[in-house]
DNA sequence: CGAGTACTTGAAAGATCTCAAATTAGGTGG
DNA sequence: CCACCTAATTTGAGATCTTTCAAGTACTCG
């Protein structure tokens, strides 16, 4: 499987006309690259532009004052990233690749052109900004609560789940290409506590690790662990009508 | 002032026509009471419908499985909530009334309906959206490594906000009309806990309480306790064409 | 006035962080 | 291909913050 397209997310949750789905495909031509470990976007910048990722794996994280930052989301290719700029022409998160990337920049202009002129797909924009806004909510319920290991146990599902839908694992194993201090600042814990979860999540016999590989071994397990599971609702706009009624 | 009304939420944002402004009117038309304390939706329900706040102050949370639960906003008049219905059919948030609360319930075709009518208002409500995450992103980033009388600082200083714009409060006295245990949930600590860090921020001279009163006396002060604090942006869609170009 | 709920305070237990140091892994230039 | 250099991981011990448990006080509503 291959990594799905921004036309293909959009497409998922509603049927698309020619038309549309080659509107759509013309927002997404250009390309630029962005390495390992690059900043594409700083939180505050003024800015007009989002992006879609078309390859690679990037996140979204706010900085603290203190020199620490949280991870908001990690976003995989045919998502949206800043798209704060559409309300705000400012940046709201600090956008940084995790690999090497491929994003196509999409002025906000472009996205209100083809939201007033195909109405059906400003609704399929706003419901998958509502389905990150409710992941988002997730994990902020996940995290405030929770113990470290749950927290732990709860993200390498949610980054091995999303990496099977965007094709960039399948089965039960898995690259996070994180470092310990990432996944750190996404479950809002030390890089050394993390490692300790790590270590126990191991020695349960719920994981396995071979260099940066993760094996789940009992998921249903690690499911237990990490406590709140993902209810799993889909995003659907399939009831929407072809025109206003 | 008076509290603000949808109409009003939306038109601070974008310039909207005698029509426009007349539909969204309409979409609120209808009303329902909901007592103080009683929740209005479960998490998980199917539904297709939303609403928006008229009058009183509600609040959005999410139940983990050990009985404790996650607030994740609060509501004001004028906001709309449980949008989730939107994309998935079902509610993703539990939505309970912090004091006797009127809504407009709304069905989500009447939202498409008139998004696909009015595109500029469709993407007035996704801009409205897209706030509301911006918030729960910051929220998520105050809660997670923050030392707890930080983010007790926060909570009142958005609660204050809020309760400001929202004409129910005004000066630096407010009432938030939240046990200690409510705010232990918003910022996940617990009661005792929350009892403490407000008596040193009482003791630090930043706030005094009398009965359910809030006073804040050094904002100065309380804003660095808090640590992180809203850099402020407005939501702004004033850059809007008319029509697709 | 009584009962229940919220608030307050203390003391001890527990979880996570900090600091420090050793080990490993990865990447680069010679 | 090796040697080195830096970044990442691992482990231990003590400090710190937050929770838990327990008990007493204040408030509000019938």
């Amino acid at each position: 499987m291959p990594a799905p397209s921004f036309v293909d997310r959009v497409g998922a949750i509603l049927p698309l006309s020619d038309t549309e789905r080659a509107a759509l495909s013309k927002l997404t031509e250009r390309e630029r690259l962005v390495r390992r470990g690059t900043t594409l976007v700083n939180e505050n910048d003024r800015s007009t532009e989002l992006f879609v990722l078309k390859t690679g794996m990037m996140m979204a994280c706010v900085l603290l004052d203190d020199g620490n930052r949280q991870i908001l989301r990690f976003v995989f290719p045919g998502e949206m990233l800043g798209t704060a700029t559409l309300a705000y022409g400012q940046a709201r998160q600090t956008l940084v690749a995790v690999s090497d990337s491929a994003v196509a920049p999409v002025e906000r202009a472009q996205i209100a052109d083809l939201a007033l002129r195909y109405p059906r797909i400003g609704l399929a924009l706003t419901a998958l900004e509502q389905a990150e806004a409710t992941r988002i909510a997730e994990r902020l319920a996940g995290v405030s609560k929770t113990p470290a290991q749950a927290r732990v146990a709860a993200v390498l599902l949610e980054l091995r789940e999303q990496m099977r839908r965007s094709g960039v694992a399948s089965g039960d194993s898995f690259i996070p290409g994180l470092t310990q201090e990432e996944i750190g600042d996404a479950t809002g814990l030390t890089a050394v506590h993390v490692n300790r979860m790590l270590r126990q999540l191991e020695e349960g016999q719920l994981i396995r690790r071979n260099g940066g590989r993760f094996t789940i071994i009992d998921e249903r397990g690690l499911r237990r662990a990490a406590a709140r599971t993902d209810h799993g609702a889909a995003v659907d706009l399939s009831w929407l009508p072809e025109r206003a009624g």
